[in-house]
RNA sequence: GGGCGGGUUCCCGAGUGGCCAAAGGGGGCAGACUGUAAAUCUGUUAGCUACGCUUUCGAAGGUUCGAAUCCUUCUCCGCCCA
């Protein structure tokens, strides 16, 4: 199964400009694409992952990849998806970000030997001179057209700034830059980067005569239809100090039944057959399928040995209440624990509850359980007779683990 | 620049002088049921040193015994006109 098939059996392919074109290129290694991340925090979420994996199999087959860090569009806002203006970011916030994205990039894609790029359009873009973009390119744009686009029409009644209405410009420029400076034919996103990317297809056409091409990738969505990859929180995060392995574990162990399949199919390596013969597991086997599902995106954002390690957890806390292995932890020295702590100033100390109000009612309703017994009171006091070896677990909820240590 | 409408708690959205820490819904959290799923039901959802106290209805002033509610100025957003 070549490539373009492979892709296509996973789900992943929305849209496409020109499908036949598009595999003949694919599938025979003569492309050269982008994918653009926009640094609007420091560190890559879920949602990133996808396109990351998505390069990785590309380069596997051939192609050379270009991974774009958007520096420059960083600084207008890509308005695509939202119903509100984003926060502007500071130069010095975007910067930043842009060095933590290279550092996890770098991770997942081989970029030795020129087999792929990184760049950033704050390159080209920051010091682009206004007359001569709006002569040079935004000529060729139409207005009129531009509303059309679905990511403004959704804007049009929620109010759209002019900055924002640049992105696509800046965008399109991109993909125009990208094809002088490196012969860069194809552009991959997310499905709602639809238009954006057209518009860089344009661009090409009407300046070079060229043709370039656009295809999304499905966004991945739950059976509700939100985004997946996001918590209460916010986003689950690449970066093991924002999301731990054993949370990021978690996450993926606790997908819904209608989400697991479609979860192996897009994110994961796992050989097609093997994943068709998961679909027909059905009720409780589907389990099994989830565990397989977090521990392989595990080992592939943070190794074999963390994947292991939180799998242990898991699978100990979830089975019997025995220590696990990378339960986030919080050490507390013996001198401040003293002769105990009351619950909820333990609770707090952990970093579990928001408020202290929260903690009571945590514990009035029975959602806290100390080395596996339910708290009753909330002025119980966690004696230091009630460690094991100077360690002591703490549940909030049925899913919440946590270890405290006195050292 | 002119006219009109608007900004309420995590979100949407009621509330037009005291009965308001503020209806209702969504979301979140917890409990029951389960398979660490979904659905359903129940409780809960500003903070605190907690039968009380403090902060909160875009911002700052003012009127009043008392303001989310009335007045003034400012600010932001939407619509219409230019």
């Amino acid at each position: 199964m070549q490539i373009y098939e492979e892709l296509q059996a996973r789900g992943l392919l929305a849209q496409l400009t020109d499908p036949a074109e598009i595999r003949d290129l694919i599938n025979n290694g003569k492309a050269t694409f982008y994918i653009g991340f926009d640094p609007t925090a420091d560190s890559l979420h879920v949602g990133h992952f996808m396109a990351l994996c998505l390069m990785k199999r590309l380069q596997m087959a051939g192609n050379k990849p270009i991974a774009l860090i958007g520096g420059g569009t960083a600084m207008i806002g890509d308005p695509s998806g939202r119903t509100d203006m984003r926060q502007m970011m500071t130069e010095e916030m975007i910067d930043h970000n842009c060095e933590c994205f290279k550092k996890q990039m770098s991770r997942f894609i081989d970029f030795s030997d020129g087999k792929a790029l990184m760049v950033n359009n704050a390159d080209w873009l920051r010091d682009l001179n206004y007359i001569e973009v709006l002569r040079e390119v935004g000529a060729h744009f139409s207005v009129n057209r531009m509303l059309t686009a679905e990511c403004y029409k959704q804007r049009m009644e929620k109010g759209l700034s002019f900055l924002e209405f640049n992105y696509m410009i800046m965008q399109s420029y991109d993909f125009y830059s990208l094809y002088r400076k490196y012969g860069c034919n194809m552009q991959f996103g997310g499905d709602d980067q639809w238009s954006n990317m057209l518009g860089g297809t344009e661009l090409i056409r009407r300046k070079l005569g060229k043709d370039a091409y656009a295809m999304t990738i499905t966004l991945l969505l739950n059976s509700e239809g939100k985004k997946m990859g996001k918590t209460q929180k916010g986003a689950v995060w690449l970066d093991p100090n924002k999301t731990s392995p054993f949370e990021f574990y978690q996450y993926w162990r606790n997908v819904g039944d209608a989400d697991v399949l479609k979860c192996l199919r897009m994110l994961t390596f796992l050989p097609l057959e093997q994943i068709d013969e998961m679909d027909t597991w059905e009720g409780s086997k589907l389990n099994e399928a989830k565990e397989i599902l977090a521990f392989e995106l595990t080992e592939l954002v943070h190794g074999k040995e963390e994947a292991e390690k939180a799998q242990q957890a898991a699978k100990a806390l979830f089975g019997g209440g025995a220590m696990g292995g990378s339960v986030p932890t919080t050490e507390i020295s013996k001198d401040e624990y003293g002769d105990g702590m009351q619950i909820i100033e333990l609770l707090d100390k952990c970093g579990l509850i928001p408020s202290r109000g929260e903690g009571r009612r945590l514990v009035q309703q029975g959602g806290v359980k100390v080395a596996g017994e339910k708290v009753g009171a909330i002025d119980f006091v966690v004696a230091p007779s009630l460690f094991e070896n100077d360690e002591i677990m703490i549940q909030k909820g049925k899913k919440v683990h946590h270890r405290v240590k006195l050292v």
